[in-house]
DNA sequence: GGTAGACCTGGACGC
DNA sequence: GCGTCCAGGTCTACC
């Protein structure tokens, strides 16, 4: 079945793809050509679907499996939160008019960053960027997807797997098969918790805590510490803190420093006056280096 | 509060 | 083919 939703403008599908590395996180897997972006999800009745999801007049078009009334609901927010679809950045964009380095952003509508439909699949995702190399994130991920996702139907495609299915495995299999090493630790106590109901990491994304009682609430996460609960703090929408990274640390270094090792104060510093959109003007500022 | 070292994987490199 | 080195954040112990 074909359906839309609509977009609080400025909006840019292709802005939003390009906001980050999820894009190429399974069972996301965007296709330039058409262009078009996928995702396998699992809804909570189980079944087990694909949205094509594409760019048109007003916001984006979804192609899926037939869904009843309760699925569609149920999808449309789902893709919403994931699109940031109701999202507004105006007050960021009148803030970055006088900036050079920040002057495309209302044009090229940046502001979202694109997220999983649960943030405990993207404090998963998070955890397995920290201390590796991009290539392993990528088949950790997929490994685990391969694991414990659940299939879509007629395909070799998997959905994102669920807390339960995680908590119900041996810290062995994570670290022997996932080869998630020790993280496992932390992925396993993650999924215990959050499928135990202990921890609702759903409330903290329309939560009104203020962003460092947030943020303190994220740090208590095994694995997570400043770099990656500033990178969840910006997919929940919360942008005062920057993810300072060794690659952050090489941006402000070629930006302001000719090249010299700088540290994650200088880095604070440069964007201290940005206040509550810190993250968004370092994650969109127009960096001179390119790696 | 700051710092050093361990944690672990996989790619690059030298032999 | 094997061994060594290195990159990448978080955590813990220690000062």
């Amino acid at each position: 079945m074909r359906f839309s939703l609509s977009a609080r403008k400025p909006f840019s599908l292709r802005s939003v793809v390009d906001s980050h590395g999820w894009r190429d996180l399974a069972p996301f897997r965007y296709d330039a050509e058409r262009p078009a972006l996928f995702y396998v999800d699992q809804l909570s009745n189980g079944h087990v679907i694909e949205y094509q999801i594409t760019e048109s007049p007003g916001g984006v078009a979804l192609e899926t499996a037939r869904l009843g009334n309760a699925e569609k609901a149920e999808a449309s927010d789902r893709l919403t939160w994931m699109l940031g679809l109701d999202m507004d950045f105006s007050a960021f964009h009148r803030a970055a008019r006088g900036e050079p380095k920040l002057a495309h952003v209302r044009r090229t509508a940046r502001g979202r960053v694109l997220r999983s439909p649960t943030l405990y699949e993207d404090v998963v995702k998070t955890i397995l960027t920290t201390n590796t190399l991009w290539a392993a994130t990528k088949r950790m991920n997929w490994n685990l997807i391969q694991r414990f996702g659940s299939r879509l139907p007629g395909s070799e495609k998997r959905a994102f797997p669920s807390a339960a299915a995680v908590a119900s495995a041996a810290r062995r299999i994570l670290r022997e098969k996932i080869r998630v090493g020790y993280r496992a630790e932390a992925l396993h106590q993650l999924a215990r918790r959050v499928s135990s109901g202990k921890l609702d990491l759903e409330a903290l994304k329309h939560s009104d805590m203020p962003t460092t009682q947030l943020r303190d609430e994220l740090l208590k996460i095994r694995g997570v510490g400043p770099y990656a609960a500033a990178n969840l703090l910006q997919i929940i929408g919360r942008a005062d803190f920057i993810p300072i990274d060794t690659w952050a640390l090489k941006l402000v270094s070629h930006e302001w420093y000719r090249g010299r090792a700088v540290t994650p104060a200088q880095v604070e510093k440069r964007f201290a006056r940005w206040g509550e959109f810190k993250g968004l003007a370092f994650w969109f500022w127009n960096w001179d280096y390119q790696g």
